[in-house]
DNA sequence: AGTTTTTGGATTGTCGACAATCTTTATTTA
DNA sequence: TAAATAAAGATTGTCGACAATCCAAAAACT
């Protein structure tokens, strides 16, 4: 008979969960030094399991670390934010086909109310920031899942997962079009639903590259105005 | 004035490279179990950098972690390796893509002559090992290089290319058409000469997607064969 | 004064030991 | 004899201490 889930996650792992977190959400800023002793302290821990929590960070690609110098956490720049996009269209597409392909009924279908959520959200303008930050993550989450490519999924889902949050978090990229964005999610579910993986895939990376469009059209507006002040 | 390069690796670096090629080329085989005290003897170092090393490869997926109860060299299947070739597809495709766009004439020269060689290579019975296991990655590993993707090279060079280099020495995944397969890469540098970006990326995915096809075709018949044995 | 050298402090890398947990073997019991 | 229980052994997780390396401030020199 079994017992309640037993407790076993080592506290590396624990750690890990909330520096990944404070480091997401800004408590520990770009570019700020990693300090062991420090963060040991505050978490009540040894420098063994923390280290052991770091290198997970690290393979993470939320914090750097050079031998005999230190950790620091990662400084987000456009350039990578760009190519993460590309990154995301290539792989949310392939997720897209798949899903269009292996996909249930049933998950389909609670795909679609979560869609009639975000529809209810967008007309109410605090339900906005929500769905900007998080809930447009759980659409595109909830696909690679129906694509049943366990690793397309930790690989989106585990890996790429908290450093998009935090990109969202830290360069506010909100899709600032969140009726157009919900019309391409819901064109997306027609397709998945039709069993068109061609089509599904088409649409999966036109919405991704759209969004990656706009922010460097919003980047490069921006360093044009920098330019005009020097020069 | 620079000193001769600084040998600042730390130890956790080293013996992790060092595992790494003994499980890639099975001197680890899969399922065995890593055992921190017979490890840390064997490579003659103390178990905490050793533990760091075994970090490292855990997000490498090639060793597999429970806690309290030890690590596990990762065991292939089949199903994964159809998996990471649908990533490879993607991941790869928009690599060839941006390539096209991106990789000065000068990698796209080199890219030639290295094709050169491998013809070279295949007229040679003895040369024709090593192109089938390591000499169609140098390929592909280039024009990961030359998509200029920092995000897309570490996700596709560190992290998936040492699980794909192990199926390819355990599973024997050897392109068994290789004559086939160096005219698809010829075709593909031609595209990414003409600064074709969209024919890249299709002819590299389409490369790949035979490749996959090529495998899933193998594994069934001797999944049937299996079968009427048994029924 | 500015630049180089040196020295002190702090941080990271490494090690060995102890505690908690799991596995296996030995023992007991039905 | 087989199943359940208990004890022994081994392994992993955690901790504190020492050594090697790096960073910064103070001292010496031009």
């Amino acid at each position: 008979m079994n017992e309640a889930p037993i407790e076993s996650r080592t506290l590396a792992d624990k750690v890990c969960e909330q520096i990944i977190n404070a480091i997401v959400v800004g408590d520990f800023p770009p570019g700020q030094k990693i300090s062991e002793p420090e963060l040991a302290r505050i978490y009540g821990i040894s420098r063994g399991p923390l280290r052991e929590a770091m290198r997970r960070l690290e393979a993470l690609r939320l914090i750097e670390r050079k031998p005999h110098i230190g950790a620091r956490v990662v400084k987000l720049n456009e350039k990578e934010l760009i190519e993460i996009y590309r990154v995301r269209e290539a792989l949310e597409g392939m997720a897209c086909r798949m899903a269009a392909e292996f996909m249930p009924d049933e998950e389909i279908a609670r795909l679609r109310s979560l869609l009639d959520e975000h529809d209810r959200s967008i007309t109410q303008l605090d339900g906005q920031s929500y769905f900007q930050k998080e809930g447009d993550l759980d659409f595109h989450y909830r696909i690679v899942q129906g694509s049943k490519n366990e690793t397309l999924l930790e690989l989106l889902g585990s890996d790429l997962y908290h450093l998009v949050r935090m990109y969202r978090y830290q360069f506010s990229v909100s899709s600032s079009r969140p009726k157009r964005a919900l019309k391409e999610h819901r064109q997306i579910v027609d397709a998945i639903e039709a069993r068109d993986p061609e089509l599904a895939e088409i649409l999966m990376r036109r919405h991704i590259s759209a969004a990656r469009k706009n922010i460097e059209e919003k980047l490069n507006t921006a360093t044009d105005l920098k330019g005009e002040k020097n020069g």
